[in-house]
Parts: C-alpha cells; sequence; structure tokens
DNA sequence: ACCACTAATGTGAACGTACACAAACAACGG
DNA sequence: CCGTTGTTTGTGTACGTTCACATTAGTGGT
C-alpha cells in the first residue's frame, strides 16, 4: 500500500555487510565449493539477517535459464489432470523449478498457438502437455518448439516424449474384465476423437473384442463429460442390443448409469459398466464404479522426472506405467441364457 | 537438441535491421503515442520477420515488475478450484499476467510457509488463495506479504481481502429448504475446521436452523471428501435420529447418499440430502443432487480483477457472488406424521 | 625460507530491457 | 525568417545477477 522506495537488498548490500565481494556472495548462493566455511556461515547470517532474496529476473537474464516448467492443460477440470498438475509442482519445485500453467481456452487451433506462444514468451524450459489432443502436438511440430517436452497419459502412439503409461493395456483389461464375466455385446464409450489418450483405450478395447473374436461394434465418441455419457446412454438403451459397456472415463460412466436407471435398467443386473480413471469419488457412485485406476500422482511425478532429465542429462526412465483393474459392484457376470 | 550458440535476436537487432534506435523500437514494444506510423509498421515488419520476442526476464528486470501473479491452491484436485484455476489463467492472460501456480503439501504450517516463501522468491505482484484455511492468512500476516492478495470463497470472515461470495447465504438457503420440506432434524457434515468457507458454510446452517427455533446439532467435521461422507455416514445412521443432511460440499454428499442406501435407507424417501458446490457430476448422481451451485469460473475471474484494480489502481467491484440452490432429487418433504 | 601449486576471493564485463534526459526535426505564428 | 512549441527519435545509464578472468591467501614439500 504505502509507496515504499525501499529496494529489496541486493546481492552487494549483503556484500557490504559481510565484508566480502558480491562474487562472494554469488558463489555462497551457488553453492560454489571452494569457499571457506566461516566466510560462508558470515554470508548466510548476514542474508537472513536482512532477508536478502535472489532476483529471479536478474538470474534469469545473465544465466538464460527461467527455471520454469510450463504446464499445458485442457479447460476442463477434471480429478485426473489436476492431481498431475499437483504432482508437477511438486517435483518441479523440489527440483528448482517452478510451474506455470497455461490453459488452451478452447481445442481450436488459433487457442492452442496462443497458449504455446505464451510458453514460448515466458522462456519455459520444458513443456508438460496435460491435454494430449493430436492437434497440440501437430501445433507443437509447426510452431517448431525446441524445448523438451513431454505429454501425460499417452502410450506408444508418440512415441519419443511421451510418458510410458500404457493406455491401451487399461482399455484391455477393462474389456477383458467384461468378457470374462461372459459379456459378448460390448458397447464402448470414447473420449473426443482427437484425444491421444482416448485413442489409446479405444485401441485396448477394439483389441480386447478382436482377441475374443467378438463382434467388434463403432465407439460412441463422446466429451468425457457426465452429461455426454446421460444422453447417450438414454439413446443408446432404446435399443438394448448390449450387456455391457466401458466408458473410457468416470464421469461418462456416470452419466451412463444415470440413463439405465432412468431406462428402468438395473447396474449391474441388466447392464454391467466399467469406467477409467478411478477418481475418489468412483468408490461411492451407485453401484460403486468398477474401473481402471491411474496414479495421477505418479504420472506428474515421473512426467517432471524425464523432462529433468533431459534437460540435466540424466537417466530416463522409461518405465511403463500400468493402470489397474478395479473391481467394484459396477459389473456382474452375464445371467446365463440371456 | 542441437547446441545452438545463436542467441535469440534482440532489441538492437530489431532497430538495427529497421534502421532506428533501440528506443525506438521499445517505444514500438510498449506502445508509447508518440511514434510515427511509418516507423512503427517498419518496426514490427522486422519483428515478424525475425521472430523476434521480448526477453521478459530483463524486463521484470528492468522494471521490477515480474507481472506474474501467484496462485495458492491446496493439494487436493477438487472440482471447483481447479475451475477457478481456469478462469484465473485466463483472465490474467488477458491483462497480460502469468500465473504461477503453487500447492501446500500438507496444511502444516511450514508446508504452507514453504509454498509462501516460493511466491515471495518469485516476486509474484498479487496473489490468489484458493485453500482459504485459517492458517494460511496467518502465515501471510506472519511473513508480511505485502502484495495484493484475495482470498476465493469466502465470506465477510476476513472482509478486506476477500471474495463476496456469500458462502453464509449458501449455507442459509440449503438448510432453509430442508427446512421448507418439512424436515426439523437437520444434520450438517461440514468441511474440516480451519476452512473458512466449511466455517461460512456452517454458519449459514446454524442461523438458519436457529431463526426455525429447532434443535441445533453439533456439525460433523469431515475433509471434504467421499469417503468421508462414507464412514460418517455409515456411524450417523446408526441412531437415524435425523431426517435430513446438508453437506458441506458434493462429494461428502455423495459418500452419504453411498451410506445410506448401504444401511438400507432410501435417499430421499428417508432421507434429504444437500450438497454445495455443484459439481458437473452431481446432476447423476442416484438421485440427483439438490445442492448450491456456485460460478467457479464467475468467482475466477473476479478475484482477478480485484487484484488488478489494485494493482492498477481502478475500481474495485465488490458486488456479491450469491450462490444459488439448484433442486433436483435427493430432497423430498417429510412424510407427515413421520 | 622459498617455490610451486591449490584454495579462496576479487574485478570487469555482459545479459536485454526501460527510464530519464537530450537532441533533432517539423510546424506555426508573428 | 526566427523563436517557440510540439512531435519524434536518439544516447546514456541502471536494474541484479553470473561468467571469465585476475588476483591474493594458504599449504606443503624440500
Amino acid at each position: 500500500m504505502e509507496p515504499e522506495k525501499v529496494r529489496a537488498p541486493n546481492i552487494r548490500d549483503v556484500a557490504r555487510l559481510a565484508g566480502v565481494s558480491y562474487q562472494t556472495v554469488s558463489r555462497v548462493l551457488n553453492e560454489h565449493p571452494s569457499i571457506r566455511d566461516s566466510t560462508k556461515q558470515r554470508v548466510l547470517d548476514v542474508i537472513r539477517e536482512i532477508g536478502y532474496r535472489p532476483n529471479q529476473a536478474a538470474r534469469a537474464l545473465v544465466t538464460s535459464r527461467s527455471r520454469t516448467i510450463g504446464v499445458l492443460t485442457s479447460q476442463t477440470a477434471h480429478y485426473g489432470p489436476t492431481t498431475s498438475v499437483t504432482a508437477i509442482e511438486h517435483a518441479a519445485r523440489d527440483a528448482g523449478y517452478r510451474i506455470t500453467v497455461t490453459s488452451i481456452a478452447s481445442n481450436e487451433y488459433p487457442s492452442i498457438r496462443a497458449a504455446l506462444d505464451q510458453m514460448r514468451t515466458q522462456a519455459v524450459e520444458a513443456i508438460v502437455i496435460i491435454a494430449p489432443q493430436v492437434r497440440v502436438l501437430e501445433a507443437i511440430h509447426e510452431l517448431e518448439i525446441t524445448v523438451p517436452y513431454v505429454t501425460l497419459q499417452n502410450a506408444d502412439l508418440v512415441s519419443e516424449h511421451s510418458m510410458s503409461v500404457d493406455q491401451v493395456a487399461g482399455g484391455r483389461m477393462a474389456t477383458q474384465h467384461l468378457i470374462d464375466l461372459g459379456h459378448s455385446e460390448i458397447m464402448h464409450l470414447s473420449g473426443p476423437q482427437d484425444w491421444i489418450e482416448a485413442e489409446a483405450r479405444m485401441q485396448g478395447y477394439l483389441e480386447a473384442i478382436n482377441d475374443a473374436d467378438l463382434r467388434t461394434r463403432a465407439p460412441i465418441l463422446g466429451d468425457w463429460s457426465a452429461h455426454f455419457g446421460y444422453y447417450a446412454g438414454l439413446e443408446l438403451l432404446k435399443f438394448r442390443d448390449f450387456t455391457a459397456l466401458f466408458a473410457s472415463n468416470d464421469q461418462m460412466a456416470l452419466g451412463f448409469i444415470h440413463a439405465c436407471w432412468d431406462s428402468g435398467l438395473s447396474v449391474p443386473g441388466d447392464i454391467s459398466v466399467v469406467g477409467f480413471d478411478d477418481i475418489p469419488e468412483a468408490a461411492h457412485f451407485y453401484p460403486p464404479l468398477t474401473t481402471v485406476r491411474q496414479n495421477f500422482t505418479e504420472i506428474g511425478r515421473r512426467a517432471v522426472s524425464l523432462l529433468l532429465a533431459e534437460l540435466q542429462g540424466g537417466a530416463l526412465d522409461h518405465a511403463q506405467i500400468v493402470p489397474e483393474l478395479v473391481v467394484r459392484r459396477s459389473t456382474a457376470a452375464l445371467p446365463t441364457g440371456s
């Protein structure tokens, strides 16, 4: 409030008070090896005393390193992405990086372009992409983004810059679970077409269906929302020509179950439903949802460590993260003779 | 990848190519009024041609303005906060600011301190606090944070730096709705003790109960999670000495409803339930949840405009944001003679 | 006690921009 | 045609830090 003209203490202030040169202070700050313990202590004392904080802008200017990781996310606020952002933030902070979040306003090209442009302006050193839409990757190529980047929740569709989360396996195990229960008419409610993870889960579904020699049904392309699941469900259930459904995320599964109740059908009595993600609420749906769990925290953490390895030259950890099937009450064996 | 030693073009490169002085370029960048159109155009052309981007670090250094807004959030990834972050990001970007998100690892004091310290190090110009816990505010005072800040989702408990979201009114209308339906034994499942918004909603509950001369029951202090709602519900329902429950958020309401079903009770047949927030899934719970809607996007946007007003000296918009009751199927009139 | 070598500290740049001030240029009235 | 005014452009400097290099202090061997 008050127009305090007292500027923040700088490195020279510290130097003067500690009776050393500013360069010595700089060395203390950067943990240079050859500095006498007594000197170091004296400097640190002064720093603490006057509450000195290095000016990040000056540091960034001279080193041309922003120590910032950009996080590109979509505007929709789902549990998974958000959890990952938090994990990313912590991992980044531990490594001395900060993160700056930019969300794309829509999945139109100009919006993606604007977001990436913002990243570039902020001189981020690396980018984590949580909105892994094909268009985003296209934009990255087109804008010639040169910093390391990594896309979350992705399988092998884009091999180099992706976390090794085996979404395909996740889709497989969800579908296989239904097959094992005796279902043969299994629908799939997928995510938007240009989402890589939706694609991967769908692929897992198709593989499982194929391997079991079942009839392949055209997946429905949704928008991840419970609303979509509900309205799609109302339409689909007019026919009742399937006994199980694998939804590409828990929200759509919830909406679909809602549609089942509204249509007078019981889950899992008449229809079995499997979701994806295992959001914390899934265990409390009615019925509690069988779903495929992803460890979003782990995913976020690994994304950062991958980027840091690339930035600082460490070993890349390319171990696959495999999701895990969580069986609850929304799936049941197909009654024999149905 | 390639160790390109070509440094990015700077303002002098632009100046040279445009045949003007660097200061002229600077003026173009900062939209100084007195600059000839032809000159301006020439400079802009060069900028576009060589892909020049102003160096933010240098700019921040000389202006001592980081153009960054810090967002302090809690580690839990709920719909509301996340939605607000997105809105904040957009509003900030529109105003030429960027945001940097920091989440507190736990609600312990050192963690809060560390997060605020990080903000200070990054020289944020303002802070949006989405984890409005009392401790955070204490920490803000103690650390002598001097930049403008605003807490989201807050009523009048902390008057000056808070968004005017009337959470108390929200709690009131939820409770009043149950009273209007004829319920007289109404429980409240609140949020954690040190959360300001939990406090406010609880206060609304208590006011409504008082005004109706009903028996005040000690609210249960939860942790916002569906899990808590479930287990608390199992305990509470052993007694069945209430016919309605107001949960302080939708997740806990969901968990409680789950407990109702598990206890053989019907919602709303035996027990009416009201939630808070209106997360997108709430409409698809079983039964669809009556809840109090908050416009999280609006809240985030307003938070930024409040901060910008303080930073740039504009008019403060102190109009209250009043939440809105959304009646669905989880509440019903108390059967007469019960 | 001296030399060679390493450890510890200091000095002069440079990073890329904006601000304060100065200078050139045009326009205009008397 | 000259002084006055206003518009447009240019020059020096500072922001706070790190890097490259220079210098001094310290250590051990002979």
